[in-house]
DNA sequence: TATATTTGCATAACTGATTATATAAATAGT
DNA sequence: ACTATTTATATAATCAGTTATGCAAATATA
């Protein structure tokens, strides 16, 4: 039995790459079949300068999708073979434009037999299967261009890992890591102030009897994340989002995003209309954050922070 | 726009080689992504010792179709890993057992978890795209192992050229080509015998007059090809396929072939019930033409040919 | 107009595979 | 029991691409 139908798609490169080696070799094969002295791998070459004539080697790397050295080097082996000539006519002294001998124009009729007949004989695999693999190709090279692989998965484990991700509510014995994952970040980036410690110290009395709440976020049952919501007696704001902290080594699984999330849930179900918050674009993953939850930049309300440049606001009712 | 929907399918090579960095590079990011210390030209020799435990080079070569010297080379790597160990116990000193270590074992697990992620991104876009590459992957590699793209594409290549082939009767126009293609080969593994001057200098009044047929193969309108039948007074066999010629430049375009069929069919056309041929089994591709028509080995009848090692008939009314 | 930056190409070193070849151990043949 | 052959692996050279870097010519900038 096949081994990619046991490793799954992980090993879809290792496929490939075999795959690939299975049909260059028949091509390099193929080639000699046809009798013309020519390496598969200066096809593409070949293509871009018998369609359109003379071009310098970075155009026909941008063309091709080759790196610069790469198309120099078939060039090189090109120009030896008689089917090319390089430094042709150019002012410009660094530009090296090559196009097609007279040799060279010759093959292409050549060429364009054995095309046909390839051609035709992919034309057979292709209608042999039921899937099409040069569309396949042409659609994945597409999508991938859309949206690469990397970013792909990258998704895939943000989102497999948020499914491990619980956000409960405060508890008493929660308060060491609420003021632990505080005191870490603002202590890198800035200093505690007296407000921190007030806050940090008596999350109850402070934050839960004044109306507010707190949430933890777990990571596979470990808090790793915490984040307060702070009533306001303000005429405009109903809560403040802060003390929201995620531990380093969990950063990336979009842990903010959910405890943000329950928040805004939280908030919206008490009837709120604005919720404010304040921060330091220092902080920019931050700020991103706060913008993808719809928070946006406004002037002019006072705050004790010392760290606080700039405040943002969000508005529940639209 | 895309050069390979211009180029055509004879870059699916090229293209296949520049889809498959594209993948790979991603995946050598996605290994990062996970923090897994381990290199994706790994995998496949990971997947089988994971699954099947201790394994020697050879048989992981076979497992997952790479080259001997390949695996040796990653199997040391991943030595220097810490995640196998070679040279486990086995009497035969020549074979180098491999398996995981504690360490690959451990790594196992982790690569379980990338796996799901990157086999959820691909079904991604696999279900975005209308052909599946996977499939057509699957699909190609077994229709291969049927039949090689290099035997399609010559197959593909004899076919075009066995239409640029006109199977024409005998003028006397003929007769230079009729005699020199002849001689050509006779004169190449024989000597030319008596009887071969008479037929080849008066084919009219040889051949044709007699009762016989002769057929040109015209080439682009140029006789490369010549082949008589001749009209035998035997109780048993009506013609003589005799006389058959091609020329060496363009052997491999099936003109045999046609000129063979010519014979059959008009030997069939004038009601004949058996064909007789005499041949040398040094001549083998010729033996392998005339197997291909049908016909079968005989023994027992006189010739006149020095040259005739293997006699050999066709039953028309089998 | 002198200097800094950008552009176009070439070269070198590396990568992940291959084939060809060397070498030692095991097995077969006489 | 000795030699010839086969088997298992390692090593070297090559291939088709890559990235990193160097260098000279052209262009921009002060």
């Amino acid at each position: 039995m096949n081994l990619f139908s046991k490793t799954g798609k992980m090993a879809l490169g290792s496929r490939l790459r075999l795959f690939t080696g299975r049909i260059t070799d028949d091509a390099a094969k193929i080639y000699e079949l046809y009798n013309v002295d020519f390496s598969p791998k200066w096809f593409p070459v070949f293509f871009v300068l018998s369609t359109d004539g003379a071009k310098t080697i970075t155009e026909i790397a941008d063309d091709i999708g080759h790196s610069q050295p790469s198309v120099t080097k078939i060039i090189k082996e090109m120009e030896a073979a008689g089917i090319v000539a390089g430094n042709q006519k150019s002012k410009d002294k660094r530009r090296n434009v090559v196009s097609l001998t007279e040799a060279g124009g010759a093959l292409a009729e050549k060429v364009k037999v054995q095309s046909g007949d390839i051609e035709v004989a992919i034309d057979e695999i292709i209608s042999e299967a039921t899937h099409n693999l040069w569309e396949a190709l042409a659609e994945w090279e597409y999508l991938l261009d859309q949206k690469s692989l990397l970013t792909r998965v990258q998704g895939q484990k943000k989102l497999r890992e948020s499914r491990d991700v619980q956000i409960v509510p405060y508890e008493d014995r929660y308060q060491t890591h609420f003021r632990s994952l505080n005191e870490q970040w603002i202590s890198t980036y800035f200093k505690m102030e007296p407000s921190d410690s007030l806050a940090l110290d008596n999350p109850r009395e402070a934050i839960l009897e004044t109306g507010g709440k707190i949430f933890v976020a777990l990571y596979e049952n470990v808090p790793v994340g915490v984040c307060a919501m702070i009533k306001l007696e303000d005429p405009e704001y109903d809560y403040e989002l802060a003390k929201m902290a995620v531990a380093p080594a969990v950063q990336g699984k979009n842990i903010g995003m959910l405890l943000g999330e329950t928040v805004i849930k939280t908030a919206r179900e008490l009837g709120a209309s604005k919720i404010y918050l304040e921060s330091n674009t220092i902080l920019a993953p931050a700020i991103k954050l706060y913008q993808k939850l719809g928070f946006q930049k406004v002037v002019g309300r006072a705050t004790p922070y010392e760290r606080c440049n700039i405040q943002m606001e969000l508005n529940l009712k639209g």
